[in-house]
RNA sequence: GGGGCUGUAGCUCAGCUUGGUUAGAGUGCCGGUCUGUCACACCGGAGGUCGCGGGUUCGAGCCCCGUCAGCCCCGCCA
């Protein structure tokens, strides 16, 4: 972890961590934490950790003041000690090979303990049969956990990506510019935080779910290219993978296209990589949305396996087969995925699959596989030879169909696909498969209202090639929107803006928002778009997200310093928490059932 | 909003299936021995609201109901 730089001070001269063979002789004052002790009778070593890593401090009675043997016989772990002493070579096959500064020792002359310490509640260094503490514990002793020299590396990593980041788009002429924490609520979207006003009784601020209006408003002013690390809040159930408050790296640009955006965040996350010792080869293959969805049934593909989605409804047309002939009536499709060397698993093996088909909303998973020459299944005797020749399933394939509508089958069929590739140990976990995708469509239709909303949001430019459909089937038109994903992970998103006025009202129109709800909601937005606004767009990534890749972590609580648990509580500090009755009135609040708490 | 798992010593866990004497282990902690250890070793000791509340029972860590907390998933996350 050691960063090569002096942390000398006037109390201490040296990080224990760093020092090595070169070091040997030096007189050092180090200060770090004790994280063991072994009192031999005579002699005492302690280990002594600070941010560089651990050293071993010996008190010989030849070299050591009776009092420090004492006392570091006596110190409670985890207490903050400072130790004066001298750099020694360790003896010939005294040397620990697991410690970075296992060649040399320091021998103390003299200990100070400036920070004792209670025994701590969890420990900080696992010892002899003890395992890692639970996350509850962890989160409420914060302070210990983030003492552990894991979590440490993390959050450092995690502050040079931000180094990174900034130096990456500083040097493209990026201006990183702050917004507002406080402001509008947006009644689309995620649920808001909300705070509220004491000067203006029964008014609101919400947290910002992410700055988008105000980048683009930054567009407007002329500054061209913003960016900002921006902390974002939703208010809405959790996931290892989801905080509710979380970091973006936030990006908006002006005189662009789609395919700027695509090389400057190639060329960022490039140098995000890099920083954690990854080549990865640029420019990421792209992919329309559509195919997406046809070949693997989801927008955030994982290409490191193959598993394509095929169709399989022309075999099956004419078919006298209850399930297929229904489903192709009623306008859907059969599709599915054929599996090589999947016959040779296990019928509870395949009902597992089934299972999660049907836990993602299909009615049942159809199956056929080829051994020995022969196609066998519930469906095979439905199908003239010639039609199972169509499903062009070789020997020794595993067939999964599901016979529906495509809105159903292709997230069954995700899930399915992404279980086989487990399964089937299919998965290279080294292998890093970058992908944009590309061209999602406009709006998305409300499966019980019929009504359109927004896939991205309502400032997403439309594809060129599609503003006629507006008027005609707007549910088909495309939209400038783009997100980057790796091994079926979304790392961030954007889109090209609406920068005409008359288009954005257009938007609206279709959106069911009529003139007055558009001004009151995005007034500034849509004043600032009447006064002259550049072509622009952007992209947000995700920070944490990303962090927690480059560490290794498996959950976002192990790369924030900080973080709420799943039900958003922050253990450490007890927020949220009841507030006295006068500061609610201050804020014009009364809560109800207030007797009965 | 729904489903699942977990909660026993400071920490990590066993005990729960099949209710029954004094709830165990490792580690940590306390005391002692030990001059080259490094997950030191050895000897001794203390340490329990079995998450909380209610119920069933002669009797509950164990069975039932409720509740709180943590984790995972579905919904949700423009």
């Amino acid at each position: 972890m050691s960063e090569g730089l002096s942390l000398a001070t006037s109390v201490r001269s040296h990080l224990g961590g760093e020092l090595r063979s070169a070091d040997v002789g030096s007189r050092v004052t180090l200060g770090g934490w004790v994280q063991r002790q072994r009192a031999l009778g005579g002699i005492v070593f302690l280990d002594l950790r600070d941010r560089a890593g651990v050293i071993q401090v010996s008190f010989d009675p030849k070299f050591a003041d009776a009092d420090a043997i004492r006392m570091a016989g006596d110190v409670g772990r985890e207490s903050v000690v400072l130790i004066e002493g001298e750099v020694v070579a360790r003896p010939e096959g005294g040397r620990n090979a697991e410690l970075a500064t296992g060649d040399v020792e320091v021998k103390a002359v003299t200990m100070r303990v400036v920070g004792p310490a209670e025994t701590p509640a969890i420990p900080v260094t696992l010892g002899k049969g003890e395992s890692l503490p639970s996350e509850e514990l962890r989160l409420r002793h914060r302070y210990l956990d983030l003492r552990r020299p894991e979590l440490q590396a993390n959050i450092v990593l995690r502050h040079r990506l931000m180094q990174v980041t900034r130096r990456h788009l500083s040097e493209r002429g990026f201006l990183e510019i702050e917004t507002p924490i406080l402001t509008k609520p947006t009644p689309e979207g995620a649920r808001d935080y909300l705070v509220p006003s004491r000067v203006s009784a029964g008014e609101f601020y919400a947290l910002p779910q992410s700055p988008q209006l105000y980048k683009q408003l930054l567009m407007i002013a002329g500054f061209d290219r913003y960016f900002q690390i921006a902390r974002c809040f939703r208010d809405e159930d959790l996931r290892a993978d989801r905080q509710p408050e979380f970091t973006q790296i936030d990006i908006e640009a002006s005189f662009i296209a789609a395919q700027d955006i695509y090389t400057l965040a190639e060329g960022l996350i490039a140098a995000l990589w890099k920083e954690a010792g990854v080549t990865i080869p640029i420019p990421f293959p792209r992919m329309s949305y559509a195919d997406a969805v046809e070949k693997y049934g989801t927008d955030r593909p994982d290409l490191r396996y193959g598993l394509e989605l095929f169709d399989a409804t022309e075999a099956f047309r004419g078919a006298n087969f209850g399930i297929t002939k229904g489903a192709i009536e009623s306008g859907g499709r059969i599709r599915g995925l054929r599996i090589p060397g999947g016959a040779v698993l296990s019928r509870k093996q395949v009902d597992d699959l089934e299972a999660l088909a049907r836990g993602a909303g299909a009615a049942g998973m159809l199956r056929l596989k080829r051994e020995k020459g022969e196609l066998t299944g519930p469906p095979a005797k439905f199908l003239s030879p010639e039609q199972g020749a169509m499903l062009g399933i070789e020997e020794g394939e595993l067939c999964l169909l599901v016979a529906a509508p495509d809105r159903v089958s292709s997230p069954a069929l995700d899930r399915v696909r992404q279980e086989v590739a487990k399964v089937m140990k299919r998965v290279p976990e080294k292998t890093l498969s970058f992908l944009w995708v590309l061209d999602f469509p406009l709006f998305e239709k409300d499966a019980t209202t019929g009504a359109l909303g927004a896939v991205h949001h309502p400032f997403t430019s439309p594809h060129p090639d599609d503003v006629a459909l507006l008027s005609s089937a707007p549910e088909k038109a495309r939209a400038v929107a783009y997100d980057v994903v790796l091994n079926g992970t979304e790392l961030g998103g954007g889109s090209i803006r609406i920068a005409d006025p008359d288009v954005q009202r257009r938007m609206f129109n279709l959106l069911a928002i009529d003139d007055e709800t558009a001004q009151q909601r995005f007034g500034f937005l849509l004043e600032g778009l009447r006064s002259g606004a550049p072509p622009h767009g952007g992209i947000a990534l995700g920070f944490d997200r990303i962090a927690m890749l480059l560490s290794g972590a498996t959950s976002l609580r192990d790369v924030i310093a900080f973080p709420k648990t799943t039900a958003a509580r922050a253990l450490f500090e007890g927020a949220p928490t009841p507030v006295a009755a006068e500061d609610l009135r201050d804020l014009h609040i009364r809560l109800e059932d207030e007797g009965t708490r």
